[in-house]
DNA sequence: TCCCTTCCCTAACGATCGTTCGATCGAAAT
DNA sequence: ATTTCGATCGAACGATCGTTAGGGAAGGGA
């Protein structure tokens, strides 16, 4: 859920505002966004879905681009706070590796709209906002790339270029949520559990050592 | 229909439009999708690019939906005539995939803008032209699974679901058009060998039989 | 009681959207 | 010289866009 409005706390409500009717907003614009696309979906849409006029909108949020931002923003930073940990977690890379993408499905799944509207939408933010939304995504792939240099250097892995291994498998677990359709929860866990170790397929036999 | 004015051509001129200048417009609204999106960018933006008035599109094409199709429909074409091939050959399932996996790597790069467009705003479609162009697109993985499962039983392979590996090769290679910057023409080549062998390394190693 | 805040309303603003209509221009064909 | 025809033009259509202005109803605190 989207903790409290938006995300950040209550304290001074950095990105916008409100009440118990904003997290509805969100969820809305989420939906809408997810189905028609950002600049397809309308104000008007919104406010339909919502059964307000479009001006009472405004009292929300100041402007189309800030219920993006705010659903983006949102949405990556839940992310990071709920899979890095799994990364920066004492434990063997590998194990890191394949929990940390074991996560990643089950985020993808349950905050599914959310990561869509963040992959495919992101880019109609202004600079500035689209800027502090690709720092946290970036912040993650670093991160992950350094668990695989890591697992090289200990002999777990064999991969030339570690932050385009991290890359390939950010954009597989990614591509997940666009044609995945579970049949139910268990689902979820069953495909999370193969593509953990799909993972793991990949950055073992990446560059075989020709020995033997 | 597309018959004259946006693809097949008369003869000779498969991928571009009748005349040349149909060729042009094609070109410019590819790199204005891409830059801006489809939604986003305007009929009168693309007239802008090319010199001449909006109202001159429409001699050349009946509606800006059309434009969007032509690319994609196109683009989609032609990659499953340059990439399905080195499937379909008589080879073992391992060079099959390794090749495909190069080429739809190198088609990503030369034909960047018509990919970035198919994936990204292939959408904004009516429903009958998106599911000429997904068709397409189902042909070719389920192609790819074919080889796959192919693979599998000759013992090259440990795959569990080769249509769910199909799927994860594919949103990897097309996640590259998104970030990847290629220094020169041999980083593509390299980058390519390295996609190749990675989808090797998934195939292989993802399910790895618990034997010693 | 009065005020202030919250939330929603009606109405409309100017801008921009995709598209249409009819005329014009130039070159090739007759 | 005249006709034909593809390509472009200026001008405008109705629709829809995000947004704003200003007011009204409900409710808690003074």
């Amino acid at each position: 859920m989207l903790s409290r409005e938006n995300g950040m706390g209550n304290g001074e409500r950095a990105t916008l505002g409100g009440n118990l009717r904003t997290g509805q907003v969100l969820e809305s614009a989420t939906r809408l966004f997810t189905e028609k696309g950002y600049e397809a979906a309308s104000v008007r849409d919104l406010a339909a879905e919502l059964e307000i006029r479009p001006s009472s909108l405004y009292h929300h949020f100041p402007g189309k681009q800030h219920i993006l931002f705010a659903i983006c923003l949102n949405m990556q930073t839940d992310f990071n706070a709920e899979v890095m940990p799994e990364l920066t977690a004492d434990r063997a890379p590998d194990d890191a590796i394949e929990a940390a993408v074991r996560r990643h499905v089950v985020f993808g799944h349950r905050r599914k709209g959310e990561v869509l509207v963040n992959i495919r939408e992101r880019r109609s933010l202004p600079p500035e906002q689209l800027a502090q939304v690709n720092a946290l995504r970036r912040e993650y792939r670093d991160t992950l790339a350094r668990v695989i240099e890591d697992g090289c250097q200990r002999g777990l892995f064999s991969v030339r270029e570690p932050k385009l291994a991290a890359m390939a498998i950010v954009d597989m677990v990614n591509g997940l949520p666009h044609w995945f359709k579970p049949r139910n929860e268990d689902d979820v866990e069953r495909v999370a559990d193969l593509y953990g170790r799909a993972a793991l397929a990949l950055l073992r036999g990446w560059d075989p050592t020709p020995a033997g």
